[in-house]
DNA sequence: GGACTCCGTATACC
DNA sequence: ACGGGTATACGGAGTCC
């Protein structure tokens, strides 16, 4: 356990921290299968440039002097949280009566600095974490799902009608218990009371829910306001509160109530899922349904069901309705065990609540480890520098076409390997945490991954394997808090400095797979792929090619296979497709396929990538004669050329500032307010063109997809064999001239015939003006047959 | 009116 | 595993001929 990274305080298996009072916090300490509770004192502090500020403030409090020469000199700590807000106050006028630009809050001159959650605060000073000494399965987790009743006529569940109603709920934990209370000659009455005994009388640490945040816990509270039911789950006796998140960032934050059960955390699952896919973007919708069947652990004999079918259901088969709802809280475990553990082992190091840090962006875990540590010994700290980074990662494309067989190497932990190994760090950081910590976390990254590779016990692999992910998340994050404009530590010239370094590395590498006899076709920050000699033809000969690039590297710096495949359609940076070994199709980046893009467009790109790469031309021809002929015989419907987009504004601030010449009309404003719904940030709008004439605006010609009428179909027929040709003008650069003509047309006087037809590999970017002409090169496409594979 | 550039917004990769 | 740099597309406005 080292000191810097899980804090000074060893005290293991505290479960939860709570505020009590103004001045204290109660611990909730779980040893086996018990917890106790105990409080303990805590100061509210913040840190301040000038002492002078707090001069003359009436309330008890302590200003410190801190060691070396940061901007923020002093702490200051008081008794009580309103004492610190006080003088927070008493600091602003302080300020306003001394200077003529006024400010309102204590963010706006960077007067002070302050983590505003007491929680944190408290874990700050005392060194302590959550969890400590304990593994994920030590948590006591429940999980919780409600099943409602809206009275005929009403699609959606409301808790304010009358005769909208709890009728049934499920719960399971981690230890292998399940109950529901089946609602039936029951009043609500009695099911949420015995719900809320039984969730006391269980005791769990953590309540889990799918969508627990917004529905379920609101529902509840609320029907037990309007029944008079004390709904006291807390472990304190509380009923559970809510309370609005200050979105730090402000604009976009996705802002939702949160719920806090006094000693317990509330986990909704929806949001680890929508986290999850926020990086991932593979998922389709985040129903849990959908979610269990694509990470594999949906049940085959799952009861599936929709809203609106629940109340039938309630009234003909409520056992059915059950087994839902128990279904229900089986996957929310499943799920919950699948995703949170990163967040229970992070929080054994961060001084955060476990549900704060979910929500906690990556530089501000960083930055909590550091702060502790200063103030731990007394230390000064910096204000953010302003400016920007100069470089970023380094990126180039040097053929398009369709080359194979593609190795992909990446240099492992690039960035971070490069500040280890350069000792690159912020130069405000004078007591080397940063440093420090990061070196510390690889090392033991290192350690529990070696343990998870000879570890024979799977669940002892599992642990190890949500330990090693939550370092890697905190050792990534270093060098973009390098960068990031609000970090108080940031450095942007040492940013530079490892992107610079970066830089070198990759030219190294691909300077030595070209000496080798391999042909580099794209590059992007740390990964290059790449067309391996003839000779490599194995894969024991490619980890041999693989060993011989990583000698020529720096000490430090390592490469590895990320991935292998039968053959590469290069598009142009940061945008390509791959066919592997199993036959299976990815296709990455915004330009060749984006999810803005019609549905017969999706389609239409897909068929066109996957006819390429397996060399079907024929295929292509006819996908887009097909649907160039139901395009202009108004034979799709509305879904395959409606367009969905997602309102980023108010339709009341967009129309303000297109009245105010400050934006520009778009369609799917347009639509969002012609449709007369009240629309908001977040909301989704389908839309189509209308019209005559491809070249119509598309602000002026369009209509929701709802108002799509097949009888009288008037979706703008030029306008979408345009966006067909637009789709197919993609492949050009594949195809000569006339080849390129003959695929994307529809039968004229002759037929087509593919067999004469090639596909171009051409050397691209810089590489394109330094080649001779226009010419192609030859590449042999061999899929190579691996020994070791079948 | 077409060709061109410039700009803001959106999406996606690492 | 949300932060920022890099890359690309697209619609619309302004400008020039």
């Amino acid at each position: 356990m080292d000191p810097l990274l899980h804090g000074h305080d060893p005290e293991t298996g505290i479960v939860a921290v709570q505020q009590a009072g103004d001045s204290r916090v109660k611990l909730y300490v779980r040893s086996g299968a018990s917890v106790s509770a105990r409080e303990a004192e805590f100061f509210p502090f913040f840190f301040l440039t000038d002492a002078s500020f707090l001069k003359g403030f009436p309330e008890r409090h302590w200003v410190g002097e801190l060691g070396g020469n940061n901007f923020y000199r002093y702490i200051c700590a008081f008794t009580g949280w309103h004492d610190m807000w006080e003088a927070i106050h008493f600091i602003i006028d302080n300020y306003n009566r001394q200077h003529e630009t006024k400010i309102e809050s204590y963010t706006d001159a960077g007067l002070l600095h302050i983590r505003a959650d007491p929680v944190s605060q408290f874990l700050m000073q005392s060194g302590k974490t959550l969890f400590k000494g304990m593994i994920f399965d030590d948590l006591y987790r429940l999980q919780l799902d409600i099943e409602t009743y809206s009275p005929k006529g009403f699609r959606f569940r409301n808790p304010n009608r009358q005769d909208d109603r709890v009728i049934l709920a499920a719960l399971s934990d981690n230890r292998g218990w399940r109950f529901d209370i089946n609602g039936k000659g029951k009043s609500e009455r009695d099911i949420l009371e015995e719900l809320a005994n039984t969730i006391k009388e269980k005791d769990p640490d953590v309540v889990e829910g799918h969508g627990i945040l917004n529905f379920d816990l609101p529902y509840i509270l609320k029907r037990c306001e309007i029944l008079g039911i004390d709904f006291a789950v807390g472990r304190d006796g509380t009923v559970p509160h809510s309370f609005d998140p200050r979105s730090a960032t402000g604009d976009r934050a996705p802002d939702y109530p949160l719920f806090e059960i006094a000693g317990r955390h509330v986990v909704d699952t929806l949001h680890l899922v929508q986290s999850y896919d926020a990086t991932k973007r593979t998922l389709d919708n985040y129903s849990l349904a959908y979610v269990a069947q694509y990470l594999g652990f949906a049940k085959p004999d799952r009861t599936h069901l929709t809203a609106d079918r629940i109340p039938w259901c309630w009234h003909n088969e409520p056992d059915t309705l059950i087994k839902y709802a128990v279904d229900n809280v089986d996957e929310t475990k499943r799920l919950s065990e699948y995703l949170s553990p990163s967040t229970f082992y992070l929080s054994q190091m961060v001084p955060s609540n476990y549900g704060s840090l979910a929500r906690l962006g990556s530089a501000a875990k960083i930055e909590s480890i550091l702060l502790r540590e200063y103030v731990r010994q007394k230390h000064s700290v910096p204000k953010p520098q302003a400016g920007s980074q100069s470089t970023g990662g380094y990126t180039a494309i040097f053929y398009t076409g369709v080359l194979g067989p593609i190795l992909h190497v990446d240099v492992e932990s690039l960035y971070p390997s490069i500040m280890i190994s350069e000792k690159i760090r912020p130069t405000s950081d004078g007591l080397g945490v940063f440093e420090h910590v990061l070196t510390q976390l690889t090392s033991i990254r290192i350690d529990a991954k070696k343990k998870m590779v000879s570890s024979e016990d799977p669940s002892e692999k599992a642990k190890l394997d949500a330990l090693q992910a939550s370092y890697k998340i905190l050792i990534n994050s270093f060098y973009g808090y390098l960068g990031y404009s609000q970090g108080l530590f940031n450095d942007y010239a040492a940013a530079d400095r490892v992107t610079r370094a970066g830089h070198k590395v990759l030219a190294r590498l691909i300077e030595e797979i070209s000496n080798t006899g391999g042909k580099v076709i794209e590059v992007d920050t740390d990964g290059v792929f790449f067309v391996p000699p003839n000779s490599v033809r194995t894969r024991s000969d490619e980890d041999d090619l693989v060993a011989i690039l990583s000698s020529t590297l720096p000490n430090g710096i390592r490469i590895t296979v990320d991935g292998r495949c039968k053959r590469m359609l290069s598009y142009k940076k940061k945008n390509y497709a791959l066919l592997g070994y199993d036959n299976k199709i990815s296709i990455k980046g915004s330009s060749l396929m984006s999810r803005s893009m019609e549905k017969f467009g999706r389609y239409f790109i897909n068929k066109c990538i996957e006819g390429l790469l397996i060399g079907n031309v024929d295929d292509i021809h006819r996908v887009y004669e097909s649907l160039h002929n139901s395009i202009s015989q108004h034979r799709l419907p509305v879904n395959d050329f409606a367009r969905a987009e997602t309102l980023k504004d108010s339709t009341e601030r967009y129309t303000k500032e297109v009245d105010s010449g400050k934006r520009n009309r778009t369609a799917s404003y347009e639509v969002a307010i012609a449709s007369n719904l009240h629309s908001k940030p977040g909301d989704k709008v389908f839309y189509y063109i209308t019209g005559t004439g491809a070249g119509v605006k598309g602000f002026e010609n369009c209509k929701s997809a709802d108002d799509w009428d097949p009888n009288f179909p008037d979706e703008n027929i030029p306008y979408y064999l345009k966006r067909l040709d637009e789709f197919a003008k993609k492949f050009e650069i594949f195809l000569s001239q006339e080849d390129f003509h003959a695929v994307f047309s529809v039968e004229g006087l002759f037929s087509f015939s593919p067999e004469s037809i090639r596909v171009l590999t051409l050397p691209a970017g810089e590489m394109a003006s330094e080649a001779t002409g226009d010419e192609e090169e030859k590449f042999d496409i061999d899929p190579k047959i691996w020994l070791d594979e079948g």
